[in-house]
DNA sequence: GCAAATACTTAAACGGTGTAAGAAAGCGAG
DNA sequence: CTCGCTTTCTTACACCGTTTAAGTATTTGC
């Protein structure tokens, strides 16, 4: 029986293939071994176990998510920039909600994926370059922001908005509007 | 043997403290059976399955938040509403962090816990009232600021935001004056 | 072409889910 | 009170997924 070229990084982006098409819970040693047509105990040779396996779903996906937000972020600035990051950050998560699951584990072990969250980070602060923040308010902002894609994906894809006619496109690009309004406009301490 | 008095209500309300306790993702049949001295299959006469119970403890969770929601807003108006609602919201998550993950599965099966639902978005809208936004930016802002609750909460539980050193509750508080102000000083349709 | 390393299989233990059959406890009516 | 019905719980079991250990096969390097 010819071997079936299993390797971590080959597992890993089978794992995240799967996630998108079966959700990332749905993950399951079995159905990934199946995929490679070998026995699910084969794995235990590439992966430590399934933790592991998330782990590096999740560390894959951040990857991917911070490439496709930088590359929308050159040559834009302020609102621009602003729209373009949200707008690659809604898409990725639409076209791969399995790995965009995977991103949200925590990132305990020690610093497996901790880099490309800081990359997350850093981009955030260079939109706000953009608009008139100072310290400690542009961290604040950043935490805005963040929490405000995952929130709205997070809650769009749970399908949560889907009660009311409103096109959700529309509601998305008038809250960057908002956004925007606000970043230019931040209000001082109580 | 004396009976262990299980019911459907008992069950919910064990599996919501249980969740609490060791997460939603962790709350099994087997477990929940021990904590009433009962064998694992001694449950299926009282839910119909694992699902069943995951539903009820969402409906549970999502109840018991419009609860304090709805509490926290009786006489208030404005950003007073404003900032109660949303320290309910996050206060109750992070109490009963087990049963505010459950409340984040998907309603599908028809109309169980989407009456809860349908609370939280009427408070939204209420909390609206003391600005002056017409349809459809009123709907917009619903999604807004649920979004922005929702994702706040998620990231600051999962650990998103405890790799610097600003206060989380004091970036909590001043994202909430940034709402404000954006809700006072809502941007036209560009 | 042989030895060592690596990939994979088989076998098995463990634990969780869920079903079916039966024992036992509680309940209502006479 | 007790007979019979209903409900609760147990036992037994089938199935599936995870993971380890031991053994077999395949590849690699010398």
């Amino acid at each position: 029986m010819a071997r079936a070229g299993v390797t971590p990084e080959r597992l890993t982006l089978a794992a995240a293939e799967l996630a998108d098409e079966i959700g990332f819970q749905n993950v399951t040693a079995s159905a990934l071994a199946r995929r490679f047509g070998v026995k699910p105990a084969a794995l235990y040779a590439h992966v430590k176990d399934l933790q592991d396996l998330r782990v590096r779903v999740a560390a894959l996906a951040l990857s991917e998510l911070a490439d496709r937000a930088a590359a929308a972020l050159v040559g834009r600035a302020g609102k621009d920039a602003l729209v373009a990051f949200a707008n690659a950050y809604r898409d990725y998560a639409k076209e791969h909600p399995g790995r965009y699951a995977a991103a949200q584990i925590e990132p305990d072990p020690e610093t497996p994926a901790a880099s490309a969250a800081r990359r997350h980070a850093d981009m955030t602060r260079a939109i706000l370059r953009g608009y008139d923040l100072a310290e400690p308010d542009q961290t604040d902002a950043v935490r805005m922001l963040g929490s405000m894609f995952h929130g709205y994906v997070s809650l769009e894809t749970q399908g949560g908005f889907g009660r009311h006619p409103r096109d959700v496109e529309v509601s998305w690009q008038r809250t960057l509007d908002a956004l925007d309004a606000v970043l230019r406009n931040w209000p001082p301490p109580a």
